[in-house]
DNA sequence: CGATCCGTTGACGGTACTCAACTACCGTGG
DNA sequence: CCACGGTAGTTGAGTACCGTCAACGGATCG
């Protein structure tokens, strides 16, 4: 039964909205009508405690979400693909940095419209409810991750979570994102996540390969993930 | 500027909703007309995976969120006061199972029925995702504390964070939870907790009293948490 | 009074961090 | 063309923080 809830938590695993493109289509079809802009990797377009006027949608490219410790300590809470929503939230700043991983394509919206739309799209405001929930499902899941998992299982549920994100190119998962950022996301150091990653090379759950992975023993890589060697439940 | 931000992270750091009695009025006294029950201290009263059919609010006590791992390695997500409400969020399914702490008393409220109550009460909608935002917010501070902090660093932070919510008795802070249940919420064992707390004590911080601890010192403790010792940033 | 639970304290060990060196891969410019 | 510098990733050695295991004290309860 924990199994279960394991399973179907790694499923929904990123701080981000599995599929939200899919599932929030009225939302979608909105934001086409806005101005779309193109932001080149490595900048941070939105700073943790500014005023929230607008959120946004990865078009195209990779995005990280990020919050600051004073003395530089950094915590990613999420990474976001293309149909992401972020940035929604009743908060009136935001409560972390966005940072584009790649070049970035991002279409925004301004929030400040968004209580006229309420008013004539009446389903609209129970989408982003159903989008903020399921951001927090993620935040949680990343929780329990962080606070009681090791490193080899952390990565593991990483590379599962990735796998479910990006289906193609034969299984192959491309890694956009920096070791340091994968470090960040995981509450671990680079040089733990490199170790981390080339023992799971080494004993064969994965592929290696630059800057993709690819999933070679999805079950052996799924029992690390959950911290259960052979034993039963 | 990181520092205000950290500040102001703990400040809204409950996983819980900060003084949700005050912000959802509206809610609050639609919740007052539905079934209130009372529950013994020690019960898991809504389990992960469950289907999502109410949503509560406490009314008395203290309550904690948790998931498990299949191995039974448990995170605790949150603990919830007097004014809390939880259970909300579009999801078909609870993410977390529910703990009573102490003896508690809840109202709980058929979600069916909400849609019905969206339609009759405009504001009621955006009141949840103004709540769900503050969790999701929560969340994230938690993320940061359990990726990137040490032990004393959660120990303060939490400590700082329970004294936002429970001002009163001069200062006196009730900790009704066990050790355990503040280890599995800052990603520690008991032992650390208790040796970190004693620390704490030792260094004058704060005084610990059985289950009742005082901020003796709320400046070195800030610093704690926010891992600056003397240097300026 | 014994049993159990919770919290504390101690000794010890391991996982992951720190520090450091080294490689590979860029793009730049001599 | 290759030297050069900078960045990202890997690898190694040593360490530290925190987890594990174990014993103990105090409270509660039957």
């Amino acid at each position: 039964m924990p199994r279960a809830a394991a399973i179907a938590a790694r499923r929904a695993a990123f701080p981000v909205i599995a599929h939200a493109k899919a599932k929030a289509d009225g939302l979608s079809r909105l934001l086409l009508a806005y101005t779309s802009r193109s932001i080149e990797a490595g900048k941070t377009f939105l700073h943790e405690g500014e005023s929230a006027t607008h959120f946004f949608t990865v078009m195209e490219g990779t995005v990280k979400l990020f919050k600051l410790l004073c003395d530089g300590r950094r915590a990613v809470t999420g990474f976001l693909f293309p149909g992401d929503i972020f940035g929604i939230g009743s908060e009136d700043k935001y409560n972390y940095s966005a940072e584009t991983v790649t070049p970035v394509n991002l279409r925004r919206f301004p929030r400040r419209q968004l209580d006229r739309l309420y008013f004539n799209s009446p389903g609209l405001e129970s989408q982003l409810l159903k989008l903020v929930s399921r951001e927090l499902t993620a935040a949680q899941d990343q929780i329990m991750l962080l606070g009681r998992m090791t490193a080899h299982e952390r990565a593991a549920s990483f590379l599962l979570a990735l796998a479910c994100r990006q289906s193609r190119d034969g299984g192959w998962i491309e890694l956009a994102m920096s070791r340091t950022d994968i470090a960040d996301y995981l509450g671990l150091t680079t040089e733990t996540v490199s170790r981390v990653l080339n023992v799971l090379k080494g004993s064969g759950c994965i592929v290696l390969a630059g800057n993709k992975v690819r999933i070679a023993d999805a079950g052996a890589l799924t029992q690390l993930a959950e911290g259960t060697g052979s034993d039963d439940d």
